[in-house]
DNA sequence: TCCATAAATTGTAGCGCTACAAAAGAATGA
DNA sequence: TCATTCTTTTGTAGCGCTACAATTTATGGA
């Protein structure tokens, strides 16, 4: 682009290309974009000197001149712990195979996440895929402006346009389902303060909704704070023992809060589950590989990151799929922590 | 951009604007990119309608036009664990506050890799920050014809251009010499498979010349699959025992590794550090929560993703920074693990 | 009052690419 | 041989924006 100092770097163009090969810009441009539209050896002469010249098409004018984009950007919360990991490949599986790319964003908060939709408005993306549907006013105000394709993960109902999701509450009943069966009466709920997401809030009135209905108390309840990792386990037994010492288990939001929990009963020596029996959230690698297993919610993120993407494309290709709502459903699995 | 079935989606441009605004569209592009040129009345009154009509500038027409990006890309090599979030929130926190964006791509083989620098120079983005110096030929050639600014980091030194890290030689060295002073005599190490990096393959050799020096052997080595998490400690535990069941002490490549050890540990019954002391690498959350501690080398990786962003900006400011190399050190962590 | 200077605003041209229509070549049948 | 059709290639115009130069407007002194 700009000729650094002392640098050879001379910009190279489609026209470039095209004199080098002997075919008019337009070749070079549908040998890119349309390949069917070009003789097989003409196609395969431009290619090689592209290679040769080291020339990448430039998205920026090309994206201006035809008005679409083959960038999806998706903007994911954290990258602290794995639970994206299989979302993201399945957004990117399923963009390469429609030869889509697709670009990340990493946004902790509503405030960052409003500056990451900027960035990628601004880039022109093809659609945009969020987590959650906890977003800035102003962001959800713009994306609906802009009427950009958007999906909203993790949730099955969002306030901008599609979503792609599991049912939290009917994941929240069946991991209560189970402790009741085993016998536990105590059971503690932690969850995270302040989140206003409905893949966190959903939770706790389920919770308590379950335990009245057996006739059981519904307040050992603990919100920790969401920037918190492993360390939120043990604060939370903490306070949740001040409640009722007698608590017999507890359901955490997501599997590093239960391993946090794990740990902290090592420290205290408490057995697991005969003590206290510990449910997380989430199927994270560390809930197969820690000792107890965890019991845990495998949502099918590969699956919702699929999902996402080929929304999108389908919108990108004009199917009229405006407010979609997928459900991509959850497994409970069962292991010795309860 | 292309209006969806039964939307209202007028695409807002800078005329558009400028129309509402009364005032011509150089003026709008000034208050964007030179707020200074522009009065402060003036300025006020395009931003508020701005605001209104949802206004995002196109980059990718701004792009063509100046010749310039405030877009950097980041390729990381995952997101399943918690040893890249500092280094990218000190990307991210560098280039917001010079008024850049950051992008991400993640990228977990070198073919990913090279797709992944295909999209961010089609982007034409200001400059690109790698992970390791282990890429694709045709990568490597083909970023040196773009001569676009890059960073390698986690390296000391890489075939590109610019370099940002700390010497796991020098690192390797210091776990292994408090090992040593403790009295550990029967040492094991775990690496990487088919691992090209730098980032792993200069520990090996370490390893070996610091056990010679002490006349110790040197073959308690077990190479782990590169795709595995946590389940490599248990493998490795098994092969190095097999080798020499005497074993007192193993360095890992991780603190995931390394805490798979620990649990693998737990299950036999293995007290650690009395039976076999652990060192990770990397100082995840985890290495402080387990029990025992972690014993774990510290990379600077906030400073090291502030590093690469600022090089990149240095270059794209005109800056002749080119083969530059920032030494962020590392700090061993001493836990009870050892 | 007029002229010099600074501040604010505005045309013009073109960045690299692609949609579209037009043109040129190749292939077919009568 | 010459229309007719299909395949392949090529101009033209313009996407939304910004560098740069040119112009208009305000400011201040003599």
């Amino acid at each position: 682009m700009t000729k650094g100092p002392g640098q050879t770097g001379t910009v190279v163009t489609m026209h470039s290309i095209a004199s080098a090969a002997g075919v008019s810009p337009m070749t070079v441009s549908n040998t890119f974009r349309h390949p069917a539209r070009v003789q097989e050896e003409t196609r395969r002469r431009v290619m090689r000197i592209a290679a040769e010249m080291g020339y990448v098409p430039n998205h920026a004018a090309g994206n201006l001149a035809s008005g679409h984009s083959r960038v999806i950007g998706a903007i994911i919360p954290s990258i602290k712990n794995s639970s994206f990991y299989k979302y993201v490949r399945g957004m990117q599986d399923t963009a390469a195979a429609q030869g889509y790319e697709l670009i990340l964003n990493l946004a902790d908060t509503a405030l960052h996440e409003q500056a990451a939709i900027q960035t990628f408005i601004g880039l022109r993306v093809a659609g945009i895929a969020l987590v959650g549907d906890e977003h800035e006013p102003a962001a959800i105000d713009l994306l609906k402006k802009t009427a950009i394709p958007v999906v909203e993960s993790w949730v099955q109902a969002g306030p901008i346009d599609m979503a792609v999701g599991h049912s939290t509450t009917a994941a929240t009943k069946a991991i209560l389902d189970v402790l009741l069966a085993r016998g536990y009466r105590q059971i503690g709920f932690i969850g995270y303060e302040g989140a206003a997401s409905r893949r966190f809030t959903e939770r706790l009135p389920m919770y308590r909704s379950v335990l009245a209905q057996s006739g059981l108390s519904s307040d050992l309840v603990h919100l920790a704070d969401e920037t918190d990792g492993f360390g939120a386990g043990p604060k939370a037994l903490d306070r949740l023992c001040r409640i009722n010492p007698r608590i017999d288990a507890v359901i955490c939001p997501t599997d590093i809060v239960a391993a946090g929990v794990l740990f902290e009963c090592g420290r205290r020596g408490w057995r697991v589950p005969d003590r206290l029996a510990v449910a997380g959230w989430g199927d994270y690698e560390i809930a197969s590989e820690i000792t107890p297993g965890l019991t845990t919610i495998q949502p099918n993120t590969y699956e919702m990151g699929q999902q996402s993407v080929a929304m999108i494309i389908d919108r990108a290709i004009g199917k009229p799929n405006q407010g979609q709502i997928v459900d991509t459903g959850f497994r409970l699995i069962e292991r010795a922590s309860t």
